[in-house]
DNA sequence: TCAAATATATACCAATTGGTATAAAATTCA
DNA sequence: TGAATTTTATACCAATTGGTATATATTTGA
């Protein structure tokens, strides 16, 4: 790994979850500087400007759910315990999203949904990216006999991720950490129930 | 009216949309003065600062949800017809939240997240009073008999809240607008079950 | 109508914003 | 080791930020 690889992966980092907290317009250089120790110098030495950082920490902090999910899902040999490790993925990981910002997805999402397109875009392939594996898991299910035949697996999978969000989103709004495990439970109930 | 409150409703009308679409730190003066075509002195004159004006904002862009969902959950003579009437006024007001930058709320709670104590609080309090209102609702057809009292009216108005939120953030985030009033559809139908 | 009060426009302010040119320092590799 | 290259610090830039003092309009009420 080269010194400027280093440093990039360090500034990164460091700089994350600031990001995620304050949003790409929000996060000042002076706040880059401060929470690395190095100059602006540096920080234009590894990255062309302050949106290709923002995308770089976009990828960092996505990095943790997108792949860490799907990478447990795989680890899983039918559908349904795949479905069910959705919902434990989610409630393990919890704490940690709730302590560095929220998700960076929603925050990402809402943040970007006037002015910066290409994050937007990134958000909207995120979520479709996410709906399909969901819906994938779902067909999965049905075509093994696991899941009713009956259900849509497109319904179903927008049905889970707007309510991991938004369970997420009056969690960390309500400062109830509790709440989250509780609604993820309830929608898990639900779920599986109609997939019966 | 006096001129100021005249004035005052005049900006807070031209603005309120685009303190909701790039929030209160993405928001500057001169987007204000561009969209109202006033000067900084009558900006100031009416506001102590950009603060107050977002605050004013936030109240103004929930105004349509919250007054209006509470008015029209009380035209209803029972909690079935109310709890209808829920999903009925979100279906029926999406378009509008969709075309002036999302829900207000969900906008308000992710940017107040970090470092803007006011506007957290408020979010906050209005989450808190929207599940009151909701739990309400859900115990008030469980004491006439319309609702199974097993159903947990906590557990539920925060999965219907959740649900809502997320089907936005969903719907927005993925340009797809058809989904929201499926998702909500679909969330009602599972709810309206659980409630039998 | 006319004076008092209110509201608005102009011109200014210091601070901060993202970004760059350049020179010094550190690293790399032959 | 020593030259070439890469990386970093410093000093600077124009533009913009939120905000204010003040003078000028405008409105109000007697």
């Amino acid at each position: 790994m080269t010194k400027s690889e280093h440093t990039k992966r360090f500034i990164i980092e460091k700089v994350a979850h600031i990001f995620n907290k304050k949003g790409a317009y929000g996060t000042s250089l002076s706040d880059i500087t401060k929470a690395t120790g190095l100059t602006k110098g540096a920080v234009y030495g590894n990255f062309q400007d302050k949106d290709t950082l923002a995308e770089a920490c976009f990828d960092h902090n996505l990095k943790f759910f997108q792949k860490g999910l799907y990478k447990a899902i795989a680890t899983q040999g039918n559908a349904w315990h795949k479905l069910e490790m959705v919902f434990a993925f989610y409630e393990e990981g919890f704490p940690f999203v709730y302590a560095n910002g929220g998700c960076a997805l929603m925050n990402s999402a809402v943040e970007a949904d006037d002015g910066y397109p290409l994050l937007k875009q990134r958000t909207r392939s995120t979520f479709e990216n996410w709906q399909k594996e969901m819906e994938g898991v779902i067909r999965e299910g049905q075509t093994t006999g696991e899941f009713s035949r009956t259900a849509n697996p497109t319904s179903i999978a927008r049905l889970i991720i707007g309510g991991i969000e938004g369970a997420i989103l009056v969690a960390k709004s309500t400062q109830d950490m509790d709440s989250f495990p509780k609604t993820l439970n309830h929608l898990k109930t639900i779920i599986e129930k109609e997939l019966k």
